[in-house]
This record gives C-alpha cells, sequence and structure tokens, in this order.
DNA sequence: TTCAATGTTCAATAATTATTGAACTTATCA
DNA sequence: TGATAAGTTCAATAATTATTGAACATTGAA
C-alpha cells in the first residue's frame, strides 16, 4: 500500500487555499526557490529546503502546498521530489503564479540555496 | 486629532502580507465586491459588508486590508469609504490583482449585495 | 543484514488569528 | 439638545496554525 499523497485535481484548486498556503514567508519562498532552481526535478527534495525550518516543519508546509495544489510531490526511493504544477495554476488562475513569482523574485532569499547540507557529499 | 488612518505607501506594500491578508474568504469577498460594485465608491462603506460579518469582524478584517496595502479607508463624516488600491497593487505586483480578481469573480459570493440592510433607506 | 539517509506521524505546546459583546467616539439628523 | 447611525477599541475567548521532539517507516547501500 503505497499510500499514495494527495493531489487535488485541477479544476479543484481552491483559490482561497491557495492564496492561505502562499500567505506564509517559508511557503513563498519554497516556491520561488523551486521557479528559480527547480528546472531540474531531481534536485528538488525536501532536504534542499533544510535551512527554512526543521525537517518536521517542511514537512508540514510542504504538505500544506501539495494539498492547496500549488506543487506535485513524487516518490522516489527514499526522497520526494517537488515540482510547481505550472501548468495547472496557469490554466486555473491565469497569470496569478507567475505575478507571483515574479514578485517574490524581489524578496530576500532568507535561504540560500548554496548552502544546502552536503554532508554525506556524494554529489553528482 | 483626526487619528490619521495608517495606510502603507506603495513601496512598502509587501507581497507576503498581501496574500496573507488575501487568503481569508471574507476578505477575498470583500475585494471581489469593492472590484464589482465599488466604481462608486460613494456606496462602498462597511457596513455594506454587514452580511458578512458583525460590525467588529468587519472592522477588524477591513483593518487587515487597509495595512496590507489593499484598499484605502476614507472617513467622510461617520462613515469610511472604501476603495481598492488598484494602481498601487498593479504598480508594484503587475497582474497580480487583476488576476485574483479574474479568479476570484468565479467564486460563489457569499453575501448578496442586494441584501444590504437598507433600513434607513436615503437611497441616492 | 545492518546502517544511514529521507521523510512521516503523533501528541504537546506555542503562537497567531478571528470572533464576541460591551462600552465608547464622532458625526449627523430631527 | 437628544437620538441615532457608523465605526472603533478593548478584553476575553475560541479557533486555527505552526513548531518541537520522539518514535516510526521505508529505501538504498555497505
Amino acid at each position: 500500500m503505497t499510500n499514495a499523497l494527495y493531489h487535488p485535481a485541477p479544476e479543484e484548486i481552491a483559490l482561497p487555499a491557495v492564496l492561505t498556503a502562499l500567505g506564509d514567508e517559508t511557503r513563498l519562498t519554497i516556491i520561488s526557490m523551486l521557479a528559480r532552481f527547480g528546472e531540474d526535478e531531481r534536485n528538488m527534495t525536501c532536504s534542499y529546503f533544510l535551512s527554512l525550518g526543521s525537517k518536521t516543519a517542511l514537512s508540514y508546509h510542504i504538505g500544506k502546498l501539495r494539498e492547496a495544489g500549488i506543487i506535485y510531490v513524487r516518490p522516489e526511493g527514499t526522497k520526494r521530489l517537488l515540482s510547481l504544477r505550472r501548468a495547472d495554476l496557469e490554466s486555473r488562475f491565469p497569470g496569478f503564479l507567475d505575478s507571483i513569482l515574479a514578485s517574490a523574485a524581489q524578496l530576500p532569499l532568507n535561504a540560500d540555496p548554496c548552502e544546502y547540507p552536503e554532508k554525506s557529499g556524494v554529489q553528482s
């Protein structure tokens, strides 16, 4: 029982829920980083964002983003790969995500993606 | 001492605060109604929205919208006239408000503006 | 098989936000 | 002047959200 993660269908994505989910600095930063550095989905795991909070807190915030329909979470081995649901959001709320991302790009990134904990560094 | 109401300057309007303020059904409905029926600012007083909650609750929510920089509140006699800060929001977050309003237009209005309490009806 | 890495869940707590009712202010109207 | 209408403020409470740490599950790798 792979306990599939819930994701709302595109037409179920609700504006108030989306706004609530994005009205939080941590989550706004997460989607902003996903937009900037998430071209290659392989890198975007939960622990990529550890500088934003504890494991548990991130699990919570990422769950919020997922349930609101903002990101897609794909289990892969022991990791979970995150990606923005750009197309779904665009078709549901045209122009919305782009305007958010453009504006958020001016925000200070309170997390430097380069400080990603590379403890057991098996990079590449 | 007219106790002038605080309004953030255009450049002080912050995205997270705006998103937080709009991530609430009541407040989303308020700005949606302002956009739809607020062409003539004279009609848009706090009590126009009484069907959305108590006087006190509205005072609270309208304060949130004002402090976030989303609406402008102009005292006029014993009333307060509300208007959307369309231009300020557009220059700060291009496309954002329009995308919100377009999407919110599909939301059910849990308040019918026609049910506006017209007790002491001195209309026009 | 054992270990380490990645995440989740749960219960407890902290912190923030929203709602209420009562009392109050200010302005208008008769 | 006195009454009413429109809103605010305050303190109390309710409700929601966020954070923590401990325990757990799952996968991949030595």
